[in-house]
DNA sequence: ATTTATTTTTAGACTTATCTAAATTATTTT
DNA sequence: AAAATAATTTAGATAAGTCTAAAAATAAAT
């Protein structure tokens, strides 16, 4: 099946909304993420049923097929792949990777990806923690721990980001907070559930939006 | 300047057109090119002339203007780096990445393709000898010496490859004929013009349509 | 249970890039 | 120089993806 970027960009919006929000995903939804009108994300997903890559009842949203589904995490991986490139062998930064992955997820070759994956040696998660799907279309999520959810006194490390936007990456950088640092909840404000934390370079307050926006693993 | 990748892509077949014609490009040659009729072609010409990318008067062909050349040059550079890439980093044979190349050279970004080019450690040449302009968009054509007219006797070196086609280059995969590779003129058959040529894996004889489509530089 | 507000869909229009068929201009041949 | 042929352009149509405005359906509020 030979896709469109645009109807692509569907599939893994609506791969990606359905994830977080576990449900059929709605018209609405679709249309802020794609940043389009709801009226043209009516149009496409009446294009996508008739393709059997969502299902579609009107007014009831959407969710992906299996085959749609596959199609999604193929991107995905793409995506993950290319931004690991990027990062690894171009030397962009982690808050540059991802505007350009979303391009590159769009190159169609049957082998190329593969390639990439070897070259790179196999990676298993891209620059913001997320896991990168395998070749069979498998893919290992990890368990949904916050740093915000960390016991006073308790150490994690960081695994994840799960806002991968531009500015909290750039203020991660300024606060030199990396994937695989260690970090230790010295204490909590119950006020804000702002909470002082132990980093590598010295304690520093952090506020719930960032905390909860940090996946770690409990130590 | 924001352009289609179709727009590119008629740059692109303009200017090496305009390279190997030397005169004006008519419709009809690039209509074969970008295979497309040749009235889309008009609408497009019109289109390009509208934004100054090429000069164009009524039935008279088009040639590009200096910001359509340097665009032109800036696409040729993208894609000959994206060719060395994929063959010295992901193993692909060079006979692979052309069709790849196609697309990957429309990926828009800044900074990619200097961080390519350095990652690359500034090649010179892409997989099939053809010159890699610099950023400023300077090119060093090679002189185009062929095969077919070096004198009996004389030996030569593989510099590049004229028709870059799948066929072309996996026949000469099959004489084992590479870049760089010392060639010596053995005979010429004045009959159809073929000629005996001493290669790594032997004398071999090779028609006028192979000899004339290989750059070489005399030693 | 109505009324009101929100969401979703339809209808019609626009843009880009393409096509076919017809008209126009340029080039060759006689 | 006129006729025939070839190349180029115009006119009108189509498909993909988007938009606005209006209609229809669903959800929320009274
Ligand atoms: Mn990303
Ligand atoms: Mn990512
Ligand atoms: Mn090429
Ligand atoms: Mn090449």
């Amino acid at each position: 099946m030979m896709l469109s970027q645009t109807e692509e960009n569907y599939l893994k919006a609506i791969y990606s909304l359905a994830y977080a929000n576990s449900n059929n995903v709605s018209t609405t939804l679709i249309s802020e993420a794609i940043k389009t009108k709801a009226s043209s994300v009516t149009d496409m997903i009446q294009k996508l049923a008739e393709k059997d890559l969502v299902h579609y009842k009107k007014y009831q949203g959407v969710s992906l097929t299996e085959i749609g589904q596959k199609i999604a995490v193929e991107i995905v991986r793409k995506h993950r792949l290319w931004e690991v490139f990027l990062l690894n062998k171009l030397d962009y930064n982690w808050d540059e990777v991802h505007e350009l992955a979303e391009q590159l997820e769009h190159i169609k070759s049957e082998t190329l990806i593969d390639k990439l994956e070897a070259f790179l040696e196999f990676p298993t998660h891209d620059p913001h923690g997320d896991p990168i799907p395998d070749k069979e279309g498998n893919i290992k999520h990890h368990n949904d721990t916050m740093l915000s959810s960390v016991e006073t006194g308790k150490s994690c490390i960081v695994i994840g980001i799960k806002d991968s936007s531009d500015p909290f990456l750039k203020f991660l950088d300024k606060l030199q907070i990396q994937l695989g640092n260690t970090l230790k909840v010295i204490s909590k404000e119950p006020f804000d559930n702002s909470m002082l934390v132990e980093t590598t370079i010295g304690s520093i307050s952090i506020s719930n939006q960032i905390s909860k926006n940090i996946f770690v693993k409990n130590l």
